[in-house]
DNA sequence: CATGGCGCTTGATCTAAATCAAACCTGGCC
DNA sequence: GGCCAGGTTTGATTTAGATCAAGCGCCATG
């Protein structure tokens, strides 16, 4: 493992209160790799070898179901996959591929699970990471299922804009991945994702390439109409 | 608490692994209340001040925004709701209410964490329990992610039909909840799901009042293609 | 036993989104 | 610099599901 990235890695809230020792054990164990775009990492119903760290690029978890297929999660670095399947030892129920060049580091899951026994900190982590991902999912039900197609979009650029740091009435984002993808996140078709930007140009949005502007966000906020207890990944 | 009530939560696999003393301590200070339907046990927004166990009734777990609701989960005895909460200490993300009359023991919070922290059985416990949580989550996502409505219906058939005990030709089930929360939960209006359940007579479905004829269930898996990594609550 | 309320079913209509097709645009590779 | 492939946009059409309305049936209550 380059040394380069064990610092990264250690500072994830996961890894951060491990003993030195503890954390120690796991990196001896991993090695990194990289991959170019579109590689699978993991498929769906086989048994979880290791715990998966993003260190750089990105990765989209997703599920397919006779010539279906949805994206269920987009990764970002630094953070890791799939602990759930990792700590119970039960088949993936999602696939995962990169959409960029990525590099990965891989820690076997029984290294993972060793620590987990003797590190009560470790265990700690482990809750807290569990219970994120599962609030997460919740959300995403809950945005998928009490929401239109144009109000899921209103509100992920809502989001988004927050998260680059754009001010309260006007701000301007790069959608961090195709299209597509975020179609696909959103439980939409990108036809369907194209004519949804067009519905909001009303509402300041307008789109040039991977370019968002939004120029009315007042105005956007009232459609979206965004809840902490779906949209803020922190609450 | 009633002394009647107790060895059932002991067996629950959450607390099965508790110390004696442990435990103890967890049961001293709960209480126990017994509710008519449609009463509002949860508010979602508000604080966890305690770990739910649903003793004895039904329980639906649900979320609304701006006139809209869904139904995000139904418990059945014995089952605890909401750990992810209550163990992180943040909003509710769903509401709780009761779907029949219901024996529910509400476990303060705070002991909760405190045996965590000190209940090293616990602890894994707990991971698992979060972890099952998390995965029945994502599984109902790629349901009403990558499904028609007919489709989830026939599928929510043969699980219930599995978990009544039925034959793999033949069976009979009762349906567990009426028919407008089943509805909800499989993401549709209660129009739809009785349109569904015809669409599915055909298939050898016959409806009678809360009970259902599966006579082909060749013929129905055929159509709903069920896959473990979604249906089995189980896997 | 009667009545009223709620859940369910059925019919008619509307709408959001998917599907299919075609054209355009952009970026990477030769 | 040109070409090609893949992503995106736009148009036309279809479809799945929602909405609205009305009627029926069942269960609980008085």
């Amino acid at each position: 493992m380059r040394s380069d990235d064990v610092p990264e890695i250690r500072e994830l809230t996961l890894f951060r209160a491990l003993a030195d020792d503890a954390f120690e054990t796991l990196i001896r164990g991993a090695y990194l790799q990289t991959f170019p775009p579109t590689v699978e990492l993991i498929r769906e119903g086989d048994s979880p070898d290791f715990l998966h760290v993003l260190v750089e690029g990105g990765v989209e978890l997703f599920s397919g179901w006779h010539r279906r297929e949805t994206t269920l999660s987009m990764l970002a670095p630094v953070s890791t996959f799939i602990l759930a399947a990792t700590i119970t030892d039960r088949p993936y129920l999602m696939s995962a591929r990169t959409v960029s060049k990525s590099r990965v580091a891989l820690i076997p899951s029984e290294d993972v699970r060793t620590v987990f026994d003797a590190d009560r900190d470790f265990a700690n982590a482990i809750v807290n990471e569990l219970a994120d991902c599962f609030r997460a999912s919740i959300k995403h039900a809950k945005n998928v299922k009490l929401r239109s197609s144009v109000e899921r979009l209103a509100n992920y650029l809502l989001c988004e804009v927050a998260a680059q740091g754009g001010g309260s009435e006007e701000g301007q984002i790069t959608l961090p991945y195709e299209k597509r993808l975020i179609a696909s996140w959103l439980g939409m078709t990108p036809e369907n994702l194209s004519r949804a930007f067009g519905s909001l140009r009303p509402y300041g949005v307008k789109v040039e390439g991977a370019l968002v502007h939004l120029s009315d966000m007042s105005s956007l906020r009232r459609l979206a109409k965004p809840t902490p207890l779906i949209d803020d990944p922190a609450s």
